[in-house]
DNA sequence: ATATCACCTAAAGCTGGCTTTAGGCCAAGA
DNA sequence: TCTTGGCCTAAAGCCAGCTTTAGGTGATAT
């Protein structure tokens, strides 16, 4: 069992952020004792939930929704696992995406080197859009699909 | 040369977001033909630099800034190097973050499924936390590093 | 006894990144 | 001729996700 300070400094999140957690409903099973709130195992678990729902980039009321489904039970299985499988996409397609734009700033990584070296980017600026070396070339083709 | 109706289009990007990114400075080079923006090969390419850094998680006031190092020249190529490798840092960190959510994501996808197969997770909840099959057991693992 | 600390609430405030609104210009088609 | 469509501006509005503020409680340390 913790208290709300103890769980912020373990997770580094606000204890501000944690009230507003609760506030909005995403700790259903909290208890108190003569109104201070008690993290236990459950809420640790919530906030495992909670942090990688958000990573996702589902919203709090989302999440809140999805705590609701735990309370109801068995029946809402289905629903469960379709949020995750959705998520579970999303977030493939946003790594894709992630890994797209590091393609980008790996290349402009190369072209500022050049260019500091050369003290001009005159020279590599000539190379595109497809002279310019292979690995570069990959990186450069990549990042603009 | 474009109009910003066919840019718009053509990157999916509403009209009112690229007046908003021209009124935030964002396409210094832009020019107008009595009043209209015209978006050439430069702006294209300026847009997609935006889109890179804004996917980085960089603020627009901060794209601003890239875009005014441009105009300043070479002297500003130091900069420019140095704010591509700290993105480059940024999204990796993020590509990191993303795929221990990832992990977490296709555990409870396993987890719902058993789930909702048996009518119960009791048997698959009594599995944690190290009593896992293997593949899962990793995912698990990983997802909450 | 008094001050400090960690907790509490309700409500207001903040921020970034757009989007919407209200009003206006100009050119082409019916 | 008139209306439709695409362009323009400035300014106000919106939203999520916190954070801050103002005011309060109760336990422990000096």
């Amino acid at each position: 069992m913790f208290t709300i300070g103890q769980v912020s400094e373990q997770f580094n999140i606000p204890v501000s952020t944690l009230r507003y957690y609760d506030k909005e409903g995403l700790f259903p099973y909290m208890e108190r004792q003569s109104g201070i709130r008690r993290f236990s195992e459950t809420e640790i678990e919530a906030l495992r939930v909670i942090e990688c729902l958000k990573a996702s980039g589902l919203e709090i009321k989302e999440i809140k929704q999805f705590m609701q489904w735990c309370v109801e039970g068995s029946a809402t299985y289905p629903q469960r696992r379709q949020l995750f499988e959705k998520r579970r996409a999303a977030v493939e397609q946003e790594i894709a995406r992630l890994q797209k734009a590091l393609s980008l700033l790996k290349f402009k990584c190369w072209y500022y080197d050049a260019a500091v070296k050369e003290g001009s980017e005159e020279r590599v600026s000539k190379m595109l859009p497809d002279k310019l070396p292979p690995e570069i070339q990959k990186l450069y083709d990549e990042g603009r699909q």
